[in-house]
DNA sequence: GCCATATGGAAAG
DNA sequence: TTTCCCTATGGCA
């Protein structure tokens, strides 16, 4: 259940292990069957994430995949063990395999279409995007920034954590219409963005807070969160915001859970 | 076993 | 705005 530094992450592992060489690719599940058997024993030439977008390249041909919320690759070294469960998508060679499940996309490309993709696609901090094209949208939008930031045309790669926790970092409220995001408040969530999800690559986890705040709060905190990082407010509603103490809120927000502190965030 | 939940997004209305 | 899809897991009985 990846946010857009996952991908980049799977991106890289991805690459180590397949790239330039003949892959044999199938569906055990059966229903990527078909277009596997067109790649089969291809050289993997590329592999790219843009977001939460993973493009794999074999020659004129791409496999788009998207994770979605339940998507999950698994990498490992050796022989493919017998297949269990559903899983999409397997590539293999002689020195390890990958296997697919649950993603909401699993589709085969040509160039064209391919680039029709990418192209729906917005600026991604991890890849260190010109934001411009974000910024465009942001100012002349009316949708609240708490929506923006969820919407791939927009961020690529933002997730429901990284939404929640750069709103909470610079103290802007998920409600405030992008028209009324100021040029400067704009810069410091895209620079914000950059810094946070290109470390959280690094780690493999979303770790948000602020080294000063950090020994505060290890003291007090109940229990870890099982996504992993140390947050401020995501899936903390009802518990006392860590640095003013009132209460975190929650409230959905376009199908998805917005956690928010309305003292730090006020509007 | 059953139910709720999940870091997502497209399609339908 | 609602519905639907994809899969796995953890909490509970």
């Amino acid at each position: 259940m990846p946010e857009g530094h996952a991908i980049h992450n799977q991106a890289r592992r991805l690459r180590t292990r397949f790239k330039s060489r003949p892959v044999r690719v199938d569906s055990p599940q059966g229903r990527f069957a078909a277009d596997a058997k067109r790649i089969d024993g291809r050289v993997l030439e590329k592999v790219e994430a843009q977001g939460k977008h993973l493009f794999l390249g074999f020659g004129d041909l791409w496999v788009h995949v998207h994770l979605g919320l339940f998507g999950k690759w698994r990498i490992a070294k050796g022989p493919a063990p017998e297949p269990r469960g559903q899983i999409r998508l397997r590539l293999q060679d002689d020195e390890g395999y990958a296997e697919l499940r649950g993603p909401t996309v699993c589709e085969l490309l040509d160039d064209e279409a391919k680039k029709a993709a990418v192209g729906r696609i917005g600026p991604d901090p991890i890849r260190k995007s010109d934001p411009t094209p974000a910024w465009n949208r942001v100012e002349r939008s009316k949708a609240p920034i708490g929506a923006l930031l969820m919407d791939q045309s927009v961020f690529a790669g933002v997730g429901n954590i990284y939404r929640a926790e750069v709103l909470f970092r610079q103290n802007i409220s998920p409600f405030r219409p992008g028209k009324q995001v100021s040029r400067n408040e704009f810069d410091a969530i895209w620079d914000d963005l950059v810094v946070l999800m290109t470390q959280g690559t690094k780690k493999g986890r979303i770790d948000t807070v602020r080294a000063e705040h950090l020994p505060e709060i290890m003291g007090r905190r109940p229990r870890q969160d099982r996504h992993g990082g140390e947050v401020y407010v995501y899936r903390r509603a009802g518990q006392p915001c860590h640095l003013c103490g009132d209460e975190v809120l929650m409230e959905e927000m376009g199908a998805r859970k917005l956690y928010w502190c309305p003292t730090c965030q006020p509007g």
